[in-house]
DNA sequence: CCGTATTTGTCCGTATGTATG
DNA sequence: ACATACATACGGACAAATACG
């Protein structure tokens, strides 16, 4: 529950780049906070805080909050604060449905013009998924399982359709983080189905992939669920106790 | 090709709603100056004319800046200014494919969920198109249109299928409305497509509504060439000398 | 190539609204 | 219900970078 209030102590002066604007930078390692899981859903961002913590003034900022906000990481409740998002399991429905869309169409793409040292490559983070598994290694699984799809994505060449994509599943990150943590026991089920979509976009069938990217996208909705029965319906309650 | 730079004369106050932060008005003002085309593609905006326009201060701007590049509709170059995005043909293709895929998407699930006021209320829409059509009123029937692809999001009920879809649109707009201008001859086809999509769906089968959709928007990505064939290819060129 | 004007980037102070006792 | 504390919303000023003559 890193509420990034107190301890302003450490300085993480964040280098910053000739090409990239204090907003920018500031946007990036908040967003790379949420991914790595710093930051958890419902944490409320302190302005000064963040600008303390980062080294920056306040401007920057309530920009990059601004930027995080379009993107649905973040929530800003006017003169409230800003929190990093909830997703609900409504949402992560809705979220699943539209990248399962999303998916068919990279299946497709892909089985069309995929090149042999692209599946070679997507061979190599299938065995890294694979071994992790075996170790039950949620942690080593949980990031080749993002890069390889987010690999795929960028495969089909559509930019459009990667930052599309990557929006929304920035958006499910948020709600499976929570949900993944308990079950160990579907990593091999899942590995077992980035096999089978790597076999298929090879086989150069279209519909045979995009029905894999369907299918596998369908079962981890099926997963989402299940794990979401088994956890309390613990939900936001937020205790807001403020020290000084 | 307004700039958006002098004539800081008019101050169009615009309202405050109690819910609404000024930036939020800011962002919400400019998308319609773009929506509306009194801003085209490739304009600049000024900071401070712009805020002077609304009546506000910079901090606001700033952060609508932010906001709406992260929606696509604006570009930020770092200490150069913001420019309203310019998409080229091969993004717009790109969007182009996105969207199929979402509006397949639409199809299917319109199919099965969708009510007899649903089917009503998107018929009234179409007659009002056909209406526009046999007119050659491209500025009449350029709205309905819209409308008429929003409504059918909105019906699937899933929100953040509409808010990925309308995030898209909205960059396709940006070309669109260049390369729209000239082709009037096509509003009938596009209509006779539109009437094929509303029985699709009215007849409860889902892959037929689901191809519907997709055909139309792939019938689009023919007459946007079409018509991008008959424009000269003006392209950006923009030619950037870059000093260290 | 240099100096000046303009625009953006950043920072800070004050006002306003919200939560708490 | 009122007063107080605190966070955000907004505005304004200074610094830095760029564009232009």
């Amino acid at each position: 529950m890193n509420s990034f209030q107190g301890n302003p102590t450490q300085r993480t002066t964040i280098q910053l780049l000739q090409s990239h604007s204090l907003t920018t930078l500031v946007q990036q390692e908040i967003a790379r906070l949420i991914e790595t899981g710093e930051l958890s859903a419902g944490d409320k961002l302190n302005e000064w805080s963040v600008a303390e913590r980062l080294g920056v003034s306040r401007g920057p900022v309530r920009e990059a909050f601004r930027a995080l906000a379009e993107t649905g990481l973040l929530r800003m409740e006017k003169n409230r604060g800003v929190f990093v998002r909830q997703v609900s399991i409504k949402e992560a429905e809705e979220i699943y449905e539209v990248r399962a869309a999303l998916d068919q169409l990279v299946g497709r793409r892909l089985a069309e013009i995929i090149r042999p040292e692209q599946l070679k490559e997507l061979r190599v983070i299938v065995n890294g998924m694979e071994k992790a598994a075996a170790k039950q290694d949620v942690d080593a699984y949980y990031p080749l399982n993002l890069r390889f799809h987010d690999t795929l994505v960028q495969f089909t060449g559509n930019s459009k359709l990667l930052t599309t994509y990557r929006r929304i599943v920035n958006e499910l990150n948020l709600y499976r983080r929570d949900a993944l943590a308990g079950e160990k026991g579907n990593l091999l089920v899942s590995t077992r189905e980035h096999k089978k979509i790597v076999d298929a976009i090879a086989s150069g069938d279209p519909d045979r992939a995009s029905r894999a990217l369907h299918d596998h996208v369908a079962a981890g909705r099926e997963r989402m669920h299940r794990a979401h029965g088994i956890r309390e319906p613990v939900q936001i309650t937020r205790a807001r106790k403020k020290s000084t």
